[in-house]
This record gives C-alpha cells, sequence and structure tokens, in this order.
DNA sequence: TGATTATGGTTGCACATGCCAACCATACGA
DNA sequence: TCGTATGGTTGGCATGTGCAACCATAATCA
C-alpha cells in the first residue's frame, strides 16, 4: 500500500541544524544504551534468569496469557529464540505453558507464582535504585524524563514498522 | 578515598512519589533500550560487523590506540570477549593489533583505514535516520533531549562506579 | 640478583542468543 | 478434501559472554 507521509522523506539541507542535532541525539542514546545494557546485565543476571528472560517475563505478566509468536513480535526475535527462551524460563518453573483451547496450535504462557515473585524482587530492587538515581537530577530533568523516553522510543518504533 | 555524599543514601519515605517516578522512569528506558538494540541490530549488522563490534570500533577510534584491558573497561565486558571482539575485527580487517612498544604485554589497537571508513559509513547512515526521527517529534521534546539523555545515563555511570 | 607477585592477553568450556531452514501438527479456505 | 497458511520445535551454525586456566612480560621485594 503506498502510504503517504506528510513529511518529504529527506531534505537535510532544509534545515542545517537537523544532521548536528541528529548526530548529539545518536550519540546520547547510543551512550545511554551501554549504560543500561551493562548495568541490566549486572543486576538481572544475578536473578538467576537472563536479561532476555527477564523482559520475556515481563511480556508475558504485562500483556496477559499470550502464545510464542505475540510474545517473539514482542521482543523483536525471532520464534525459535523465543521458543527457546520460553523453555527455559519453564524449566526454571517461572512460566506455565498450556494449550489454547480455542486453537490447538498455539500456546498460552503464563507466570507461575514463582514467576511473579521473581519479577516483583528483581522489579523492586531496580527501582530502588533507580530512584537513588533520579533523586540526584535535576528537578526539571527528572519531570522531563518519562515523556521524553516515551515519545523517543514511540517514534522509533513508529518508524521501525513503517 | 572516602567520597562525601550530599544526599544520604536512602530514605524513600521522605519522599513518596520517588519511587512511582523511578518505576515509571524504568519502564521508560527498558521500553528505550529495547527498542534500541532492535534498531541497532537491524541498522548495524548489515555492514559486515555485530553491534558489538561496531561499539568497539567506534571506541578504539573515539580513545585513540588503547590496549585490550582499557578497551574491555570501557565495553564493560570481560577481556576474553574484548579479546575475541577485537580478534574478530581484526580478521575483518578494520583494527590493527600492534605490540606497545613501551610494555611487552600490552597491544596498542589502532583502527585501520577501512575501520574509519566503515565507522563513518555507518555513523552517517544511522545519524540520517535520526535525523528522520527528530523532525517527527514535538519541538520542546527535541529540545529537551540530548540535556535529559545525557543527564541521565552520566548519572547512571557515576553511579555504578560508587 | 632471584624469587614472588601483578598485569595483559589468549584459549577452552559452557551456555545464551541469533537467524535460517526443515519439519510437524493444526487450522483454514477454495 | 486437498492445498495452503500458521504456530511451534528442533538442528545447524555463528557470535557473544563470563569464568578459569594458562602463558608471557613487568614490577616488586627480599
Amino acid at each position: 500500500m503506498p502510504t503517504i507521509r506528510c513529511t518529504p522523506p529527506s531534505d537535510p539541507a532544509r534545515d542545517p541544524g537537523l544532521l548536528a542535532d541528529a548526530r548529539t541525539l545518536h550519540r546520547a542514546v547510543t551512550r545511554l544504551v551501554q549504560v543500561w545494557e551493562s548495568r541490566d546485565r549486572d543486576r538481572i543476571c544475578c536473578h538467576d534468569v537472563s536479561i532476555r528472560q527477564c523482559r520475556a517475563l515481563e511480556a508475558v505478566m504485562d500483556l496477559g496469557p499470550l502464545s510464542l509468536q505475540v510474545l517473539a513480535d514482542h521482543l523483536q526475535v525471532d520464534k525459535s529464540t523465543a521458543s527457546r527462551v520460553v523453555a527455559a524460563l519453564t524449566d526454571k518453573g517461572y512460566l506455565a505453558r498450556e494449550r489454547d483451547p480455542s486453537d490447538g496450535r498455539a500456546l498460552l504462557l503464563r507466570a507461575t507464582p514463582e514467576g511473579v515473585a521473581l519479577r516483583r524482587r528483581i522489579e523492586d530492587e531496580v527501582v530502588s535504585q533507580e530512584a537513588e538515581l533520579i533523586r540526584d537530577l535535576p528537578e526539571s530533568v527528572r519531570r522531563a524524563l518519562p515523556g521524553v523516553l516515551d515519545g523517543l522510543a514511540a517514534a522509533a518504533a513508529a518508524r521501525e514498522s513503517a
């Protein structure tokens, strides 16, 4: 389908500052992502699950019982990867793999009570560290953060799927 | 050295909104990191190098000729991982592994001309996509971005090394 | 000086992740 | 009912990761 774009695809010459802004943004996001990745590895991996496994557990809890394919789409990984992540979580007792009664092919993934507890434990710990962190930030920055980050992630995700 | 902290280490009871803010922040950053990881996989991995390899190449160029250990510290990975990443980049011709003349044990890692060209190629492409992205953002968000992101990354990095 | 210790790198191991492709079972549509 | 589409699993192969063991060179100290 021929989507109509309101903004022309590229006219950086029209706004000379745009590329400079973009470069600044690129470096800032890259730095943030790298720092956070490392933090998450340290904070999550000591809790019996990998980062990916933790994200999968969160997705299952937040999106309700779901199929493997939906989970894979959400995590943006191949379904084979999702299958193995789920297998690991199931082996550890954090997820339950049921058959979808309305579709004999599909799974219905649910978090077990142990999974719910683990997720709460990890998130509480991380959030308390987050609290330490934002207390040191200027009030203006602290207030602007969620909106800005959500906007950025949403814009990137939208462009991704376009 | 006994660093003095201006804010007490933890008193969430003093500010009941703090934990809620922290949770909001946590979810926002997590989402952003996930979206970006996926983006980077798609944007970088079609250029003959993995994300990690690209980061390593950037680090070598930005920090000047450096040793494996310094690189590993910067990327926050084990030195064995750094060793293999460097080996891959060297095999592909993007890095040169020299002996440090002032220390017979250490390496001096440098980007080759091919490495420099590759990094420029990748960054130009990514930055142009970034430009598309921020053009769609509200002006207020776009203006707040770099400061907010830098502040957050810096705070996280500082707390990390504390 | 000679022995001990510290540091920089590499390698083996085990495992998670990643993608592709082949495969099976079930569902759906012509 | 037969062909096709979809949901999942598994195998293969590559990369990435940390840990531990190991080697070579420095640095330190008796």
